[in-house]
DNA sequence: CTTGACTCCGTATCGGAGTACGGGGTTTAT
DNA sequence: ATAAACCCCGTACTCCGATACGGAGTCAAG
């Protein structure tokens, strides 16, 4: 019985963490399970695990995840490894942070907006904010856009013929037929046309329309 | 079969989501499910379902969980329900994201600031970051806290006793007991003494610890 | 009237980070 | 020596928002 190691309970402790999370972190491999002296009894933890817990729990408050930090962990048993290596992620992870901050500003401005819009009291049915959400964005508001996946296009000019008959349905607001990328974009009118329609013009050129495209 | 009424992947089309959205909506009651004509066959959605829809779509746009909408829906069904209880809601968002905003940019500032001190190549050992994160924050870094529920204090006197045995024992360097929170919190050197035994010293003075307390 | 697409419905799975439970065995303080 | 606290380990559950699967039934175009 090392002086110097401790039951899970206590390095969980020191740590800062709880009993159940030590035995989760060794599920997911972040930390090594200590053997059991003769097989049996209690096990007792190194003071490194302690250091190593430590280490998870500061990497997750600058913002990795569990599996990030796998990678970081892995980086530090690796001999090869570079400092760049890790100053690479933190950069990585800084951008990341920075974007979801963008997205979570975009939301507050939207918020302020409505409230700035919104009278405060009444009845509901004057209420600007819930109003808001029944008609999304005011833009674009009526037209569906569909993508299709086109098997048969041998050149730009089928692109360009596919992309002509599609303008000429009745409801097509805009066709794009990508050569390269095998696709067609539409935006259109679901009152006038659907999906099915579009594709069935497209086939009815000869060309296969693959079903099922997000 | 009513002209305007939809099929579900009709409907899912038009409020732009999927068809398994749609059914998890159904099972999370946030829409309703239309019934089936004589019991058998297809079910037919109203455009007033798919507008629901795309009202819950824009409300998680503007970072409402679906809970949260679940009470704004809810809200738009009351006859008592006021613009005002939108607007505070509206109101509890922007706070919520400003601060997960501010929780970010926290995080973002720790990470430039390790970005800046790191040389940004050679030998691992000598990367700062790596080395931020194995020693966390230092500040309190020997000192180990703790918080104790305690019954059989009568008043403030109570407290101030506690308080002030806990104090002499070896090892600890600040303690604060509530007597209107029944609770203890102490700041003490793991390695001089461990929870137990301060718990041991407030039973002696003739207080009851409760186990199991985070 | 066939064929292919769509629908029905229940159940299972994902990902991320744990927390909880239960029925044992082991330690430790008194 | 005994009770209280702690540990072991596997499994299941939590939250959140979907997505996927599979076998059977239904519908519409050609």
């Amino acid at each position: 019985m090392d002086a110097l190691t401790v039951t899970i309970g206590r390095a969980a402790s020191e740590a800062g963490v709880g009993v159940e999370t030590i035995r989760f972190y060794e599920r997911r491999g972040l930390i090594a399970r200590p053997p059991k002296p003769s097989g049996v009894g209690v096990r007792r933890y190194a003071p490194e695990t302690v250091q190593r817990v430590r280490f998870i729990r500061e990497a997750q408050r600058l913002g990795f995840t569990l599996r990030e930090i796998e990678e970081l962990l892995a980086l530090q048993a690796d001999p090869n490894a570079d400092a760049g290596d890790v100053r690479r992620r933190a950069l990585a992870k800084i951008e990341e942070v920075n974007s979801r901050i963008a997205r979570l500003g975009e939301i507050r401005d939207a918020l302020i907006r409505l409230l700035a819009a919104c009278p405060g009291s009444g009845a509901l049915g004057a209420c600007s904010i819930l109003e808001a959400m029944r008609a999304p964005d005011t833009k674009g508001e009526t037209m569906r856009n569909a993508t299709f996946r086109i098997e048969g296009m041998h050149c730009e000019g089928c692109a360009k013929t596919i992309e002509a008959l599609l303008g000429a349905e009745p409801g097509v607001e805009r066709a794009a037929v990508s050569f390269e990328a095998r696709e067609a974009a539409v935006d259109f009118d679901p009152d006038a046309l659907d999906e099915r329609r579009l594709a069935a013009a497209i086939e009815r050129a000869g060309y296969k329309v693959l079903t099922g495209v997000k």
